[in-house]
Parts: structure tokens; C-alpha cells; sequence
DNA sequence: CCGGTTGTGAGACGTATGTCGAAGAGGTGC
DNA sequence: GCACCTCTTCGACATACGTCTCACAACCGG
């Protein structure tokens, strides 16, 4: 994942940390070491960060857990129960599906969204503290 | 849980997200039903967001590592490694005790921080998609 | 009491984030 | 082709966040 080098390089430089989220691939679930097994290199931080950031929304929790209540969800439905505009809404959807936590897929003029379970349970695992 | 209700009021009036982080008590550790057991209602998001977004930091999930493999580290010792100000360090310390997820102990000149296991595992184990 | 050390708080500064409305892109159906 | 619907992108705006420096508080050793 070349892009986190770049990333770190940056900071090392810069003494600073750039923009909040490299652009880097997070769309695979995370897979790094569990927080608790050893002390956290700079990159794998950055990798559950970028995905845990994700997640931390209220409205992007309340998504994710209509998608996994759910199975399948169009987009037209979420905006009414979260009471947020579809822009806001179509945004959040992006984030969580740049994070590899929601994938969607066009199906006529509706898209239809639905969570990557394997995806939030390799972030689970990689910070829940009695693991390994 | 006064405060939160408040917030989720001002969210509902106001119609937008206020401050991020609603000045409410998060040093329990969370408690609420599973994100995939059932949708989500807007203050159990913001109880879990507000936790998240304590440890979605690459430098506070790095602190987070430190302490689970070290039982108990003085502040002082985490500057260097992390090479971030000491200040900074104690910011991101702070937002880390805030949300429950590491206490500090004063002992003579150094204060001593021990990461909070229960709390983080009670995070995880909210997330987790394969529980309940 | 006073100098020295360690940790936190306050203020400032640049950047990221969440939100919206409006415009564009993708798709349907006539 | 054209009107229409759905979703995403763009631009703008207010606010939050991460970082620093500097100042203060807590504590020790004389």
C-alpha cells in the first residue's frame, strides 16, 4: 500500500499531520495486528484510523446498522429515516464505502447498498483488547 | 443520560449536528444493544460515535496500543515515542480519558496511565457484527 | 519558601468535517 | 429525443479537530 508511505513520509517531514485521510485504498477489510498484541506501528494506526473515522457519525453508525439489520437497503429509503438530506446522506454512504465497510450496486435507477460484515468484523478484531 | 437528550433535542431543532462531541459523561463504558441486532436510535449512535471518534486518531490508537501491551505508562515516556509535543500527548490522553478508555493516576511528580480493558472490549463488542 | 520538573489548560492557527442547495450523471419510459 | 426519477458531485458555509507555544498548576527536594 504505497500511499501510507507517502503518507508517513509526509508527516515525518511536514511534523505535522496532512489532510485527515491519505487517499489511500481502505476499501479491503483491515489486516494488521490486534491493537493489544504489540504497539501500533505509525501506518497500521493509520489504516485502522482511516476506517475507524469511518465509522465514528452518528448518522454513518445509524446506517450501517440499518444495512446490517437489513441486508439490503436503497439509498431513497435512508434519507427520510435519518432525517438528513439525500446529498448528506449519499455522502455518508461514500465514506463508508471508501472505508470498505458498505458496498453498493446500481439496480435501475435505484442503488442498493448492503454491509460488508467481514470488513467491520476484521476492524473488531483488530481492536478488541482480548483477542491474541 | 440528561445530557444526551438535550443534544438529541438541539439536533432535532435545530436540524443539524452541533458541537461534535455534546458534553455528556462517556467515561462508562458503553452500553447498548449490538449495532446489527436491531437499527440504531440517534442517541445510542451518539454514544457509540462519541467513544469512536476518542479513538479514531492514528496518535490516540497508537497511546491505546501502548498502554494495552504495557500495563502502565508514565506520560512523560510517550512524547518521544509517539514524537508529538507533550502537550499534544496530554490532549490526546485527555480525549482518550473522556471517553473512558484510559485512566491516569497521579503519583509524585508523574502521572501514571493505565488503559481501561472493559471499556474498549464493551466498544467492541457493540460493533461487533457476528454478536447477538 | 523557592527553584526545578512534569502534566494540563488556554489561545491561536490551519485543515478537515458535516451539512445543505444546486447542478450534473445515470437510468427509465414514453 | 425528452421529460422524469434517483443518486452523486460541487461549491459554500459553519464548526470541530489536531497541533503547537506559552503559561499555569501540582508536586518534589532542598
Amino acid at each position: 500500500m504505497p500511499t501510507s508511505l507517502t503518507y508517513v513520509k509526509e508527516v515525518a517531514q511536514t511534523g505535522r499531520m496532512p489532510k485527515a485521510l491519505p487517499v489511500l485504498d481502505t476499501t479491503a477489510p483491515v489486516c494488521c495486528a490486534p491493537v493489544a498484541s504489540a504497539a501500533m506501528t505509525e501506518d497500521a494506526a493509520i489504516e485502522v484510523a482511516l476506517r475507524l473515522k469511518a465509522l465514528a457519525d452518528p448518522a454513518r453508525l445509524r446506517l450501517m446498522s440499518l444495512l446490517l439489520t437489513r441486508d439490503e437497503v436503497c439509498t431513497c429509503d435512508l434519507a427520510p429515516v435519518l432525517g438528513l438530506s439525500e446529498a448528506t446522506v449519499s455522502h455518508h454512504l461514500g465514506q463508508l464505502r471508501r472505508a470498505g465497510l458498505v458496498q453498493g450496486e446500481r439496480r435501475g435507477m435505484n442503488v442498493w447498498y448492503r454491509a460488508r460484515r467481514e470488513s467491520l468484523g476484521a476492524l473488531v478484531r483488530v481492536l478488541d483488547p482480548d483477542c491474541c
